[in-house]
Formats: structure tokens, C-alpha cells, sequence
DNA sequence: AATGATGTTCCGTTAAACGGACTTTGATGC
DNA sequence: GCATCAAAGTCCGTTTAACGGAACATCATT
């Protein structure tokens, strides 16, 4: 299974969250059966199994027509009493995000770190007409794809990085994506040289995007904000001015973060 | 376990999720592991073997200063995919919501059902200055508790009916909370009688609630809309009045959600 | 320092998950 | 209609990994 899992024990469980992760992904447009079983390396028997048992629990639902997975509402359920937790992360993050939608005119998201890949939690559009609209809320993206996540590589340990490339490439490979690891570690290199993630069309042609990675008080990435925009916004010239807002807004987010007792909480409102 | 859990195989994942299940109704306070232990009736070792798994792929956290178990982040962006999907039980029940709010001048709340218990989506608040908070989005509650429980009670099968309250009455008693069997009886046989459910100070004294419950194209109830106000705006003149155009909404509600290939999706937008 | 309550780890037992092989369903083509 | 193939679902003997009682550790309380 290419260690998609965590360490030790616990494996139905582990496996269980390995396919909605997986289901997760895939949105709107569900999986089938044979798709899970590509994206997880588990035998049918056990795929099937797993599917059953989170179908009776409303964590998967399959569709009555078309007969794909996809994510049941009783995830939505189990998790709103997280949603309106104070001083986290998604309130924090958006505020600068919508400062910096403000002022720079551009799209902001507000990404979050998942496992092994990122999240787009939140979307605030600047005033410019035309809108880089990359990411909508809820994607997920293996890390490595796109400047956010090639900035919170960038700001982890060495050996958990090289364990994440490994890991995400061959997943992208099992899949048919393509993940070009030489490309992904110089990016990062990159990053890690600049204080910040710059990518130039490697989703859709001609968008730019900067990014940093806010990081908890442990100094772990646990986030990324990107600006996005055609690439005739982002000239060379600006770009290092993006990256001084977005520096500003993350020193803001982790300031914010620090002092929380608590782990912080997403809250979507 | 009082057979909280469901049927058959997948005996860890049942667990697991009955645990997902306590954590998410504590919200914010959280739980110790004791707290866990009697909720669900798991041998000690179980439990926090559960929740150390639970830990690790970020479904639980434990807050840094008190050590209490949260539901944790990953819950809620796993979930994060499903919330942009449309023609779902969120958006068709908040535009109901928000029109009798609007209509009948007070607070309406929006529930579904999940398990053995209610979960709140949303709230819309009408113009009366006096408004009746008696529940928080996110906030469950055990079915049996409350108009709008009492509603998804009377609308779905005796068996299941039965083993619900049984299931509740049960797990009140060893959380120690007040869970009148004989009065829920004689609520639902009320509400079967007159088709809405109406309760007058059950849960916060001085507040009224009428309710209606939603169901699904099988017939089976999924969610429940319930108007609440201070008592003096609910006279018993009114009851039936406000009864009425909540059936007129859960029409609606029905006949639109009826068509949907998929399974009805939650959306929180 | 002692007591009680809560949290964590150990480890032998056994039931429950595992998964290879087989069966069924259903779509596509001749 | 029948044949063919792919995907979905089921069976069942094997073995592993979850189970949980008990011992141990930690923390709070007076």
C-alpha cells in the first residue's frame, strides 16, 4: 500500500480513512469500486468491505442512479460542532485573506495541510475582472502540486518532505497524474532560498501564484496562503511585492494562532 | 454497549465512530477518556486505544492545556468536499427556514436526523425582538428530546421507533440526563394524532416549539423544521397556524428533493 | 506523603478482519 | 439472442491484529 498509512496499529481504521481521503478527492463525481481500489492498492474484498461498513454509518453514500462513492453527510454532521469555534485557523486565515483580496485585487485561498495533501478552505476574489479561479473550496491537491503546498513542503522537516514526494509520486504515478519529483524538489528549493512558493502555470497555463506556509507554534506548516492571478498581473516586478503582503498577513495569522490553548479549530460560518 | 452500534462486522470502525459520535455531541467542552468509557460502555484499553488512532489521522485532538479529546480538523475538511453540492437538504431547508422566519416573525431552526440522534444545520431568526436561542448550528441532541425530535419520532417506523427510545432512554440514564420514556411515548402518539409535534418548555422553560419532520422519497424522516418562541407568542390559537405553514414548507422541501438522483448532500455555504 | 481517580502500557487470547478465489451483475458487441 | 468482458459482490479457511483484564504510571486532592 506504499505506506499511504500512518505507523502502527489500528489498520481497518486507518484503512477506512485512507478511502474517504480518497473519496474526499474525488468530490462531487464520486469513485467507483475498481478506482478505489487503483488509488488505495487494497484488495476488492477489502475495499467493498470497508465501503459497506461506512455506508451504514452514513460516512459514504453511494449515488442511486449512476452507482459511484462519494462522502455521506455524516461526516458534515460529526464535524459541525467544530464549526464555530473561535480564534482558528479559518477565521484568522480568512480575515487576511480578504485583506489581501482587498489589496491586491487579486484571488486569495486560504489552503490548509491534510495528511498528504492540502485543502482549499476558503476563496476571498479581489476587484480585478478577471479571477484565477484555481481551487474551489474543498479540493484537495497533493502536496507539491501548485506554489501553497510547494510552500508548506518547503517549511517541514527534511525527512518528512522526501517521505511526502515519495509517497505523492508514486500515488500520482498509480493514478496517471503527473508529479515530477526533480520539478517539485527544486521548486521547493526554491522556496525554502526565497521565503516563498512561486509557480507559473503548473495547473492552468498562464496563472501565477505566490505563497507562503503559516506554520503553529510548534513551527509545523499547518497552512498556506496563495494570491492567484493571470500572468500578466504577476510580472516579475510584483511578485516580491505579493510576498511581502502575504509575510505580513502570516506573521498576523501565526501571532493570532500562537497563545491558543487549544488545537486550533477550523470554523466555517 | 446497549447496541448503539449497528449490526453486523467492522466492529472497530463501529467503535471508532461511536466514539466521533460522543466527542461531536460534548462539542467545544470535550471529553476525558472516563467521560468516553461510560458514554460508550468500552473497556478502558478500547477507548484510548480508539482515540490514539483516532489522534493520528487528526479525527480527535486533545486540547494542549486540558487534556480533554475534541473532534478534530480532519473531520471537518474531509467534509469540506461535500459542501458545495446543490439541490441538497441544506439549501431547500434554509430557504424554507429563512421564509417562515420571515413569515411567522421568530426562530427557526433546520435539524437532521443522524443516528441516534438530531443534529442542527442552520437557524434563521425572525423580526421579534425576543428571540429563543434554545439551540446552536452543530448543536445534537437525542431523538426524543424536543419538538423537533419528537417530530422524526412519530414519522418513521414503530420498530425503529421503539429501539430508539430505548437506545436514548438508556444512554440518558447513564449520562444522568432526564429521559421520560412514557412522556415521549405519549408526545409521539400526540404528534401522530395531529401531524406536527408541539412542546412547551421541555427543554429551556418558557419557550414554545412546533415542529414538523421532513422525509425522504421513501417516506422515511430525514430532518425536521421547528419554529420556537417565548411562550406568550405561542398561544394555542397560533399553534395550528404556524403548524400549518410549516407543512406547507416540508412540502415543498419534499417535492423538491424527490427528484434528486443522488443522495440528498448537505451544503454550507 | 498518602489516597483516589484517571490515563497509559503490556501481553496472552481469540474473535474478527483479511483477501484469494469464485459467483453474479450488467454493459457492449456481433 | 448469445457471447464476452469488466466491474461488483460474496464465501470461507487462514492468520493477524484488535481485544481487554490487569499491572503500572501519572496527576490531582487533602
Amino acid at each position: 500500500m506504499a505506506d499511504l498509512a500512518v505507523e502502527s496499529g489500528m489498520l481497518s481504521l486507518d484503512r477506512a480513512i485512507l478511502l474517504l481521503r480518497a473519496l474526499s478527492s474525488a468530490g462531487e463525481s464520486g469513485l467507483r469500486l475498481v478506482d478505489l481500489q487503483v488509488r488505495t492498492e487494497l484488495p476488492k474484498a477489502t475495499v467493498h468491505r470497508l465501503l459497506s461498513a461506512l455506508s451504514r454509518h452514513g460516512f459514504v453514500v453511494r449515488g442511486t442512479e449512476d452507482k459511484r462513492y462519494r462522502i455521506g453527510q455524516e461526516l458534515a454532521f460529526l464535524a459541525l460542532s467544530t464549526l464555530d469555534r473561535e480564534a482558528d485557523l479559518y477565521v484568522v486565515g480568512m480575515r487576511s485573506a480578504a485583506a489581501l483580496a482587498h489589496e491586491t485585487g487579486d484571488t486569495v485561498c486560504l489552503l490548509a495541510r491534510s495528511g498528504i495533501d492540502s485543502v482549499c478552505l476558503g476563496r476571498q476574489f479581489g476587484s480585478y475582472p478577471i479571477k484565477a479561479l484555481t481551487i474551489n473550496v474543498g479540493d484537495r491537491r497533493l502536496l507539491g502540486i501548485g506554489a501553497s503546498s510547494v510552500a508548506i513542503l518547503a517549511s517541514m522537516g527534511a525527512e518528512e518532505c522526501d517521505r511526502l514526494i515519495d509517497t505523492n509520486s508514486q500515488l500520482a504515478s498509480r493514478l496517471g497524474t503527473s508529479y515530477d519529483r526533480k520539478r517539485v524538489r527544486s521548486d521547493i528549493e526554491e522556496a525554502r532560498r526565497q521565503g516563498f512558493a512561486f509557480s507559473d502555470g503548473v495547473f492552468h497555463v498562464g496563472v501565477r501564484t505566490v505563497a507562503v506556509a503559516i506554520r503553529d507554534f510548534r513551527g509545523e506548516p499547518i497552512a498556506a496562503l496563495v494570491v492567484a492571478a493571470i500572468a500578466e498581473r504577476i510580472p516579475k516586478a510584483r511578485i516580491h511585492a505579493l510576498a511581502q503582503a502575504l509575510i505580513r498577513e502570516r506573521k498576523n495569522i501565526e501571532k493570532t494562532l500562537k497563545p491558543a490553548g487549544r488545537t486550533g479549530q477550523l470554523r466555517v460560518a
